[in-house]
DNA sequence: AGCACGCCGACT
DNA sequence: GTCGGCGTGCTC
């Protein structure tokens, strides 16, 4: 089974991920070597030793066999941390399935444009009237490439060696000759840009006395080896930033760093400014806007132990630190924390993973834990932290809900429910701040009834119908088909259509029937440019406007003191997505929604408009009972077998034609039936296969897609089956991604 | 990065 | 012809 080949990297640093080289690994090395350990190997035509990184064993090879030389030896035993991350970039390929490559690409610092930075700099080395008579010489002589470096190094004195590279085409052989000349010399500076601005340092926030318990609790096990997960529950105002801060600061007093991993979305100003006073400079910061450079720089200083936290999106969870403390994941539930692209690797999976490895402490923490999460706490799998009051002792806002089909029976068919018109006209007499949230998850292609609220479903699957352009309805769970129906058919009722509610209609809206209020309005439109999100933040933060109008992005992290009245309008649109996590999606947006509301002085109040008044995800974030949620959808979880209760895989299919991909979907099918046949003996749990069937986009950029689902008690099953498959199937008309975490 | 190889102009 | 600068591509 022992591979008896090495894949290995040579020089992380200047060479590119996806150049790997295989050597033939001794006989007396065959059982120390690991994947992950530095070794030195002869390279080249003279065969230097040089330095390397193993990223694979194998037991094959498509090199020439001849050619293949033998590694010299194993350099480090002990994993430096460039050989951890790539055991994490294997344990990533294996369990969410890539080539090793996609999975280094992910795992390792993309080194391109720091090279430049840290690159050399030609600073001529003779005085004008020499460089002039070389120069005469140089033309003279036809020594076109050097010409072009001295002339461009007489009008500048300094050339940095990108130019020299890039835009002169000038070799290196020829620099190389230049300096022997005497004519120039290098200077290597290295510039690390800060992308945090200076703030004014603060003494410690004292943590109040639930605030305490948590750090006391998780700070206790700091220093075993082997911890579980914690998973911290705490209500929206409860102050969890602190105790990340709190946190982070004892572990920088141990001389260990942390990661502080934020969705995007909610990587706010005010966030990073709570580490920041803590940390000052030994705080930094990733994120979208940051180009490959300074991302890089970033990491750079992580290894150098020039900072104790960094903060970011999930892309931050790959900062090389080597003595690493904790790693915290805020508001865990997020789906961005779910890659799209190979690998789909789950951040708060390898953030447990990585560790696991390094025996570093987890805290994930949300006001509304996934469902996954709560699962594994509700096991033992991981431990549970709860802090049910907010910090401002305000209470949670009252909620109230209004059933919108009753609306529609009284004739009132505008967006807004009286009641929510008659309380923001009051707010806006006391002068007092609204936001407005449109819940837009998922409002395409389903049809739900006006009358009774009911969207039209899958009778196998329980998930809502897509409906497309061509009149059919379609499962994208089982492949169910049926012709678009012109009446409900719960009730009867023709008030039935595709639902549409754009914030540009509710701010149309508003200034229709409260003509004297200012309005701003958050959306895809409206922040596409760089840091306009911030700049409506802050403009609603002081006040020059009463009503802010946005989608999911108003509600996270912000903090906005004045505002008494959340309006949630079409708050069950997200329960209509064909997705079986949409009820834990509507809940936990309407929780965090709600949550905004009375986070000043006021009590906030909170008016959910719904069709779907009755079903548990609505009425529970009303009440705000996370843990009723849970139950209530833990039932359909087991009942159906959905994920924590059991496991799926997808698979999608994309050809360029149909034919072609509803032919690799069948292959595919044959396979896992193939494979499901081989291992039945071996406990009688009996996989399902579901497809295949056209996926959610069934033609997207000109491929065909078809999906397959795979459910089995076991991840490991499906990971053994996924191997089977990505063995037995090659063909390169049809690519095959497969989705471990749905 | 460092070496080999092949191309091309300059000079003998 | 030959020499040396110059650019390119490869290293398991």
């Amino acid at each position: 089974m022992a591979g008896k080949y090495a894949n290995v990297i040579i020089d992380i640093a200047h060479e590119s991920v996806d150049h790997s080289f295989q050597y033939r690994i001794p006989a007396r090395l065959m059982d120390e070597l690991q994947t992950g350990m530095e070794v030195a190997v002869p390279f080249g035509a003279k065969n230097r030793s040089r330095n390397g990184y193993v990223i694979e064993i194998t037991s094959h090879t498509q090199y020439d066999k001849e050619k293949i030389k033998e590694l010299y030896s194993i350099v480090q035993k002990k994993m430096a941390i460039e050989g951890q991350l790539i055991q994490l970039a294997a344990w990533i390929r294996d369990r969410y399935g890539s080539t090793m490559i996609q999975a280094l690409k992910t795992v390792l610092p993309v080194r391109d444009r720091m090279r430049q930075l840290e690159e050399k700099q030609y600073v001529l080395a003779v005085d004008e009237e020499r460089a002039h008579a070389l120069l005469g010489e140089y033309r003279q002589k036809k020594y076109t490439a050097k010409v072009r470096v001295l002339e461009e190094l007489i009008r500048g004195r300094v050339l940095s060696s990108k130019i020299v590279r890039e835009k002169l085409k000038v070799s290196p052989a020829t620099v190389d000759a230049l300096i022997r000349d005497g004519v120039m010399y290098t200077k290597t500076n290295q510039l690390y840009r800060n992308p945090v601005e200076e703030a004014q340092k603060e003494p410690r926030y004292h943590l109040n006395a639930a605030q305490q318990a948590v750090a006391d609790k998780v700070h206790h096990v700091f220093f075993c080896r082997q911890k579980k997960p914690f998973l911290l529950h705490g209500v929206t105002g409860s102050g969890k930033t602190e105790v990340y801060v709190e946190l982070a600061a004892l572990a920088a007093k141990e001389g260990k760093s942390s990661i502080v991993l934020i969705p995007e979305i909610a990587l706010t100003r005010q966030t990073v400014l709570r580490f920041y006073r803590q940390f000052g400079s030994r705080v930094s910061v990733l994120h979208s806007k940051l180009s490959k450079g300074e991302r890089s720089d970033q990491f750079q200083r992580a290894k150098n132990g020039e900072i104790d936290v960094m903060i970011g999106p999930r892309s931050a969870l790959f900062t090389p630190f080597s003595n690493l403390g904790y790693i915290i994941v805020d508001e865990e539930h997020e789906t961005s924390y779910k890659s799209e692209t190979i690998p789909r690797y789950h951040a708060r999976e390898v953030a447990v993973r990585r560790a696991e490895m390094t025996g570093a402490t987890v805290l994930l923490a949300s006001a509304t834990p996934s469902v996954d999460s709560y699962y594994c706490a509700m096991q033992g799998v991981y431990e549970l932290l709860e802090m049910k009051e907010r910090i401002s002792k305000q209470g949670l806002a009252d909620v109230s809900i209004v059933d919108m089909r009753r609306e529609l029976l009284r004739g009132n068919r505008s967006v807004f429910s009286r009641v929510l018109y008659e309380q923001m006209q009051e707010r806006l007499n006391k002068k007092q701040q609204i936001m407005l949230f449109i819940n837009r998850r998922g409002y395409h292609g389903f049809l739900s009834c006006r009358s009774c609220g009911k969207a039209v479903k899958c009778p196998n699957c329980d998930v809502t119908l897509s409906l497309h352009n061509d009149g059919r309805m379609l499962c994208h769970y089982c492949g169910y088909e049926q012709p678009r129906v012109m009446s409900c058919p719960a009730c009867g009722s023709k008030y039935i259509g595709g639902f549409r509610v754009g914030t540009q209609q509710v701010e149309e809206q508003v200034l229709k029937w409260f003509p004297a209020a200012k309005v701003l309005r958050m959306d895809m439109d409206t922040t596409r440019s760089k840091n306009s999100s911030e700049q409506i933040v802050t403009a609603f933060r002081k006040k020059e406007a009463d009503i802010l109008i946005g989608t999911q992005m108003i509600v996270k992290g912000h903090d906005f003191p004045d505002v008494t009245l959340v309006g949630i309008l079409a708050a069950d649109m997200s329960l209509q997505i064909n997705d079986f996590r949409s009820a834990e999606r509507t809940f936990q947006l309407l929780t965090q929604a709600a949550g905004r509301a009375g986070r000043g002085k006021e009590k906030g109040s909170v008016i959910i408009q719904t069709y779907n008044p009755e079903h548990y995800s609505i009425r529970l974030s009303a009440k705000q009972d996370y843990e009723g949620f849970y139950k209530e959808e833990m039932k359909f979880r087991s009942m159906m077998r959905y994920p924590p209760a059991g496991n799926v895989m997808e698979i999608l299919v994309s050809a360029d034609t149909e034919s072609l991909a509803v032919r690799a979907g069948e292959r595919i099918a044959a396979g896992i039936r193939q494979f499901c046949g081989s291992c039945l003996s071996d406990g009688g749990r009996t996989p399902v296969l579901i497809g295949p069937a056209p996926a959610a986009i069934s033609k997207l950029n000109n491929k065909y897609r078809r999906v397959i689902y795979v459910r089995h008690e076991t991840e490991l099953f499906l990971q053994k089956c996924r191997m089977y498959l990505e063995r037995q199937t090659a063909d390169e008309d049809v690519q095959i991604q497969y989705d471990m975490t749905l």
